[in-house]
DNA sequence: TAATGATATTTTAACGATAACATTATAATA
DNA sequence: TATTATAATGTTATCGTTAAAATATCATTA
């Protein structure tokens, strides 16, 4: 910008004032100044802009696992709305771990993000960063892996809803026995298991404690938990699997097939989130839909509402889940 | 800092010294002022330390489509290696579109980034402002939609090869008579389309220009593309099917089962990329593994070298693929 | 006791952009 | 012609941090 202005022998300030079209400039200079501009090549700093205004239009996104496809969805939907309204994404990776994902908000904070979309890890239990950031009133929404009553807005589905309903599918179409492969007892897993028991508890139909395992939300997880379930002492079996997650379900559905069992003749099973293997699978997996892209859509909206308007009051926003019924829990013969 | 200055009666200087551990701080102050940026919350302001030292630490990535497992796995390997290295991430999405492109390399530019890895979009034909940012010295390195040649390194695998194998070994169990599905024709989708003519060329069979259909990298161009070929008029039909990747790939399955032909009996059909899905599918996917985390990897180790040494020197990187044998291609019985 | 050296701290200026205020030039009015 | 309004441009200070230069403090030595 100085550059220009020397060029043209007039102050950085009426440069500032042509390039960004405010008011009184002459029309001749703000024409040449545009033109010197481009032809010199001059790209605005914002990390200067940035400091003079306190605002960076940039958002911090906290993911616990970038590859995942889900997560991959929501940060598709993040991106349609920061592109939008122009706003830049900055993303961070959780890898799942507490220690990570901490170290992430302090960079972000640092970066001076305008405001931040975070999914907690499956090991964060301890709230008070978290807190302690929304008190400062830093903009802060909740996405999918959600924190509910520390004063910030979270969008996820309701999960528990969600869960239950799957289940009282499974009753419906006559089964009785049930395993289910549990998340970390946070948010979304913990809500996931409460739906599940309760659709028990309101059938009168018996929770057997060993046939929940936990699982987490991967692949590994699944497979090994299932295994576990299947290599109990005694001749029982669950005749149906409810997993906490489809990749979680994939991993459960390998290890059944190892032990020889067909799905859904000798176990049935379904998942949660309806991801893209999960219709292609040999046995269609039958799942719950999770509107994955306008779960990122919403709470970016949401956030840059808060960004905008400081009044803006937190709310909790719960997107509608569908089943998806496919071969895999055997009901639709 | 300046309140922390302000609150012990030192200058600020004192305290950015102390802070960022400097020579010739006395301990105790050193100490005392460490104690008071903690109990006062303090978080460096990095905008600042930007504009003074013209260091973002600060990547931009441009991708053409985010929720793409292959590319959400890219992105999973670019971020294991800024966070090693302590390099933030700034993402945009081309969406495939050349102007989308163009304006998210103007805000990457504008963000001060330190380097930028692009990917070029399908549409991406003309190169000059690639080639003008690469002139200005501004550190950028192309990951799998390369463009050789106009000074930049790039990391991808040899398609070309990759392609050919693929072929070579479709024709090695005896095929005759291809389809192929192509991507547009930029670098990767170019290099493809060219080694499995050279295979064609190198074994003197016949290509059958009707049979190579631009499908796109994406499920509905390869189902559309597909199902261009099987209603040709005429009742000779290719024998196998090379699609350019695999969600192409999977797009043309669907096409093949709805004209009710069987996988690989009646046609057989290979993918490239190793999706996700590859193996899952009812009749799991012949394809060629790219090692996409590698390629992430690979990518932002030589970006952040070139941003660490302007001396660094240029270079193409090729990752080796590997031919995936599962059923749909019919060669393993 | 003054000079020297080492350590600790402060002052100043700068990074690039801009808000707020100040100045100049020009035209319109009294 | 003097006065005032208006448009166009300039000056200064600032955002938070830090490099570089300047100054202060204190112990050591000649």
């Amino acid at each position: 910008m100085k550059k220009i202005a020397a060029e043209l022998g007039v102050s950085a300030m009426t440069v500032s004032r042509a390039l960004n079209n405010h008011d009184n400039v002459d029309e001749n200079t703000k024409k040449t100044i545009v033109e010197t501009a481009k032809k010199m090549g001059y790209t605005p700093n914002r990390v200067a802009k940035s400091l003079v205004s306190s605002r960076t239009y940039t958002i911090g996104v906290v993911i616990p696992e970038i590859s995942h496809a889900f997560f991959a969805q929501v940060v598709s939907g993040i991106e349609n709305v920061t592109y939008e309204k122009d706003y830049q994404l900055l993303l961070t990776n959780s890898a799942e771990k507490f220690e990570r994902e901490n170290k992430a908000l302090e960079t972000l904070l640092a970066q001076q993000v305008d405001g931040i979309l975070v999914s907690c890890s499956e090991e964060t239990t301890d709230f008070s960063l978290l807190k302690r950031i929304i008190d400062t009133g830093k903009p802060l929404v909740f996405f999918d892996r959600c924190v509910e009553g520390i004063g910030a807005s979270t969008v996820s589905v309701d999960d528990r809803n969600g869960s239950y309903n799957m289940t009282q599918h499974m009753i419906d179409h006559g089964y009785k026995t049930f395993a289910y492969l549990s998340g970390p007892q946070i948010s979304t897993g913990k809500e996931r298991l409460e739906g599940f028991r309760n659709a028990l508890k309101d059938n009168k139909l018996d929770i057997k404690e060993e046939w929940i395992v936990e699982s987490g939300f991967q692949e590994k997880g699944g497979y090994e938990a299932m295994k576990k379930i299947l290599e109990l002492p005694g001749d029982k079996m669950p005749r149906a699997v409810l997993a906490v997650n489809d990749p979680a379900a994939i991993g459960a559905i390998e290890a059944i097939e190892e032990f020889g069992y067909s799905i859904p003749d000798d176990i049935a099973i379904t998942g949660f989130s309806d991801d893209i293997r999960a219709r292609l699978l040999k046995c269609p997996l039958t799942t719950v839909y999770q509107p994955s892209v306008s779960i990122g859509r919403k709470a970016a909206e949401k956030l840059i509402k808060v960004i905008e308007n400081k009044d803006e009051p937190a709310e909790n926003i719960d997107l509608l889940t569908d089943l998806v019924i496919r071969q895999s829990c055997g009901c639709n013969k």
